[in-house]
DNA sequence: ACACCTCTACCCCTAAAGTGGTAGGGGTTT
DNA sequence: AAACCCCTACCACTTTAGGGGTAGAGGTGT
């Protein structure tokens, strides 16, 4: 493609198979080199600091660290290379998140194998690279302005969102917690507020698609 | 590994890199071979019908025709080869419908390249493969007799429980579905009966990991 | 010192959810 | 016909959720 040294990039996803496939794609395009793969979040952080790659494709559905966390974590530690989220997840607030944490584009996973390296050049030339199927996601992001994210919680909040979306009522929640039904609700109510959502059901469904 | 013709493989997933992936490791042994390549269950169920391979790895998570149903749908045309699932979910019903419709294994993506060659040739070998990370889910699975399974469910009960997991209160579904609350609420009891759980948020969690 | 946020706890109140029961009409199976 | 299941609808009842408010203790930052 082109005569200079070729682009380094960096695979982060927890399913070494999906890695292979990415790798051995990859590794048909003379202008592009994987230089590391990583598991998880944490070991990105670390590879990205000692191999400073030009491109980082990062799978959003990982333990502990997920996708947009290592994303900001990334760009908190002043990352300036390309960052692309590549995942089967089309959540809206993933999206919104990730585009506001300075990612470089957001690409689905059951995309053809072929446009991803299309995709990959592009974001390497500078452009933002989205996944056609997220219009529709896009467009509803632009809708509700001040859309909420997780990080918009409190740790109490998000703990006690947590355990609404494992079933459980107020009154084991403050059991759980050790503190009273009473106050479980407060941190319900604030939390229901912040997210936009009308019960603990839709918040049990928001915590499943935007919480680990 | 052996003189004989190799085993022929279906591989089934709405992820072209992973398929890409697992191809590649595949096609270094001498004894597999892939012959086909599937997106999805319907796209599946033409090919074992064509190419009737030896064994169908097959991802459950996929849109339309998931893999347990996939699997249902394989063994009811008569089809006798092994069957693997291979996915990312380790949601207790899947696993146990799965060994209940007769899949000769369950196996986990995360797992390492190279253990699911050995997996591969033991299942083709006959013997029932499941990931270790899934003892727990197995031991869960028999803990709970009569496990529920969303087949249990009548068509109502499925569709208040679609509409409960979208975070309709009991007047909503009731003004959607033309009846009264009181009606709903009836349909609520004894779905919760039925799946074994004791409020509507646990209901909304079962549904998002077992319906699609 | 002050403002600000978090977590805690309580108050009162309304709405929603969940449990138990009875019961009729329509359908299928035996 | 009788037994059975499904869907519908109602009753009465208890429990849980959720919204509004006030307020104090501890922490952080200006």
């Amino acid at each position: 493609m082109t005569l200079a040294s070729p682009h380094t990039l960096l695979l982060v996803d927890d399913h070494p198979m999906m890695r292979r496939g990415i790798r051995q794609l990859i590794e048909l395009e003379s202008d592009l080199v994987v230089v590391g793969e990583a598991n998880n979040g944490e070991e990105a952080t670390e590879l990205v600091k000692h191999l400073n790659p030009d491109l980082v494709l990062l799978d959003n559905n990982m333990p502990q660290l997920n996708g947009v966390e290592t994303l900001k974590r990334l760009r908190d530690l002043g990352y300036a290379g390309k960052i692309l989220l590549f995942t089967v997840s089309d959540a809206e607030n993933d999206v919104r998140d990730a585009m506001r944490f300075g990612a470089d584009g957001y690409l689905l996973k059951d995309m053809e194998p072929e446009h991803l390296i299309i995709r990959l050049r592009e974001a390497l030339q500078g452009n933002l690279v989205v996944s056609p199927a997220l219009t529709t996601v896009l467009a509803q992001a632009l809708r509700s302005p001040q859309g909420a994210s997780s990080l918009d919680l409190t740790e109490r909040e998000r703990q006690v969102l947590k355990m609404i979306a494992g079933g459980l009522s107020n009154k084991m929640v403050g059991n759980k917690l050790g503190i009273t039904e009473g106050t479980v609700k407060v941190h319900v109510k604030n939390l229901l507020h912040k997210l936009g959502l009308r019960s603990r059901v839709e918040a049990a469904v928001w915590a499943m698609e935007n919480l680990h």
